[in-house]
DNA sequence: CCCCTGACCCTAA
DNA sequence: GTTAGGGCCAGGG
C-alpha cells in the first residue's frame, strides 16, 4: 500500500477526511471545522471528529494534528486515553502543548496549497 | 418517529 | 483569558 490513508474505511466520507488530514505537515495544525471546509463539506464539524474517532489505531494517518478551534485538544472520556496520546504526538513534534490540552494553535497553523481547496461542496456521508 | 449523544463552532457575557 | 448557550449534522436506542 503506497498510500498512508487506511483502506478499510466504508464511507466515502471517511476516506477524504483521511486524505486530506494526510495532507498536514509534521509540526502544524488543523482544526476540526477547516478540515470539513477543505473537502466540502461546510458545517460538518462534528461529522470529521467522528470519522477520526472511527480510525483504527495506531494509523499511518496525521489524525494527532487536528485540534478544535478553541486551540485545545478534544478531550472526550469515550477516547479511552487516545487524547493524552495526542498530546505526547504533538510534543513530540515540537509543539508546547499544555497539561489541559491547550497549545499555541496560531503558531502552528497549517495553510493548505489551493491545489487542495474544494473544488464542489460535499454532504457529510455522500461523496 | 422522538429523544439523546457526540474527538464541533460561533457568539455573547 | 474563560465559561455558557444555541445551532449544526448524523447515528443509535
Amino acid at each position: 500500500m503506497a498510500s498512508p490513508v487506511a483502506a478499510d474505511s466504508g464511507r466515502p466520507f471517511d476516506r477524504r477526511v483521511y486524505a486530506m488530514v494526510a495532507h498536514i505537515p509534521p509540526g502544524q495544525l488543523a482544526t476540526y471545522g477547516q478540515v470539513a471546509e477543505m473537502i466540502g463539506a461546510w458545517g460538518c464539524a462534528r461529522q470529521v471528529g467522528w470519522a477520526l474517532r472511527r480510525l483504527p489505531l495506531p494509523s499511518a494517518v496525521p489524525w494527532h494534528r487536528v485540534v478544535n478551534a478553541q486551540g485545545r485538544i478534544a478531550m472526550s472520556p469515550g477516547r479511552e486515553g487516545s487524547d493524552w496520546m495526542q498530546r505526547e504526538l504533538l510534543l513530540a513534534e515540537g509543539i508546547a502543548v499544555a497539561p489541559d490540552g491547550s497549545l499555541p494553535l496560531a503558531r502552528h497553523r497549517w495553510h493548505p496549497p489551493a491545489a487542495l481547496l474544494p473544488l464542489a461542496a460535499s454532504s457529510c456521508t455522500k461523496d
